[in-house]
DNA sequence: CGGATTGTTGAGGATACTCAAGTTAGGTGG
DNA sequence: CCACCTAACTTGAGTATCCTCAACAATCCG
């Protein structure tokens, strides 16, 4: 893509701030922006009719997020909300056809913003189907080690705030039942955990647990 | 998409003729083509490393399958198998980029063909997430009507051979607990099963089974 | 310091899985 | 065409996992 190319998009962009807690958009709102994170992190979350909450995904730096029109949908599927405070590039969705058409790069981009994105859906459904409970929140764990982990000389932090809470949607589980799988572990020296805090002391056997090698700890 | 455009496509295309149960790629083949399929019915399959088998999802005529390099990946995540007989077009991969960058219109395409597989995994992550296996099943059996049903007399009729197995694989549950549920559904009137048949006689109760409204019948 | 949010822990129970044995249907070969 | 064989399915009993309900403790924030 040449200079050009990248101011034409950039100049059309807006640049907005959220603070934690915020909502970036909410499930069923008219889609009419779509985004891209430039800073700080986001959760998706979609609502049942029930009521239950499910975490989506977790959006990172650098991703794409809100495209709404590459679902065919008009609306939001899903919430999103500022973990910390964040900061993110919007365009008008009626530009999103434009540019898909006018810059095939950005086409092929967005193509593996979505490849990647349902490889790890179908990741979760495999998990989910399969896998008992202690297996998936090592998974999710893991998972949000690999985003958004800070190397430190303990081990890993997740440098933003998780809830136990936020682990269970993640995990399709219960609070209660991360917060016993949470202490077993903490017992046994493979994380810290802490209210919203979260550090993995031995990720190799973390991933032994999610692997479903260790005959698990419970 | 121009008349010539399209000559261009599909001159480079080879077609393939699959027998019920045959393999159109495996999973950790190399991915060297790409496929659309023209006619039958695919199931794509991933094995656990523990062996367990899930079905991913259906492919039906029109759809886009094996696109390995939107995953960037260079094997196939899964195995396709013909349930019954089918024709795909298929490309070498190579081909794959030179396309989404020549012809914008594809890859628009592309990516609604992957909204919408993104779409429906999240609505399963949420199925498995939040709802016992009833529900599960009762959307599965839906989806099936939805995307291959037949409007009969009697019902909609999934007109390729689906075993419990299969179900159960689709929904995330064992054949046993498939076949106890299919076994109330059928005393109720709401479906007629059958060695690899289903027919849905009343898709409305099995939609409020789905959707939690009636309390399920065990 | 008080209220609210978040997390802990226990007891009990339901859902759905595993294990096990059998039955039915369909295909195959004699 | 019948006997056999296998794959698909059914059904039962026992049980493990994990959820629900419940009460309480800790932490954070203003």
């Amino acid at each position: 893509m040449g200079a050009d190319e990248l101011d034409d998009i950039l100049s059309s962009a807006a640049s907005l701030r959220y603070d934690a807690g915020g909502a970036v958009f909410e499930q069923g709102e008219t889609a009419d922006r779509f985004f891209v994170l430039l800073n700080g992190k986001l959760r998706v979350t979609q609502v049942t009719a029930e009521g239950q909450q499910v975490i989506v995904r977790m959006v990172v730096p650098g991703d794409l997020f809100g495209i709404a029109k590459a679902l065919r949908r008009p609306d939001y599927p899903g919430t999103a909300t500022a973990m910390v405070e964040s900061l993110t590039l919007a365009w008008p969705m009626a530009l999103w056809d434009v540019f898909m058409k006018s810059h095939p790069a950005l086409a092929v981009n967005a193509i593996q913003t979505m490849g990647s994105r349902l490889q790890e859906a179908q990741a979760r459904i495999r998990e989910m189907a399969t896998e008992e409970v202690e297996r998936r929140v090592a998974h999710t764990v893991l998972r949000l080690g690999h985003q958004s982990g800070k190397k430190e000389l303990g081990g890993i932090r997740i440098d933003f705030p998780v809830s136990k809470q936020d682990i269970a949607e993640m995990s399709g589980t219960t609070l209660h039942t991360v917060s016993r799988i949470l202490t077993a572990w903490e017992a046994a020296g493979l994380v810290e955990g802490g209210r919203q805090k979260l550090l993995l002391r031995e990720p190799h056997k973390l991933l032994l647990i999610a692997d479903g090698i260790t005959p698990g700890l419970l």
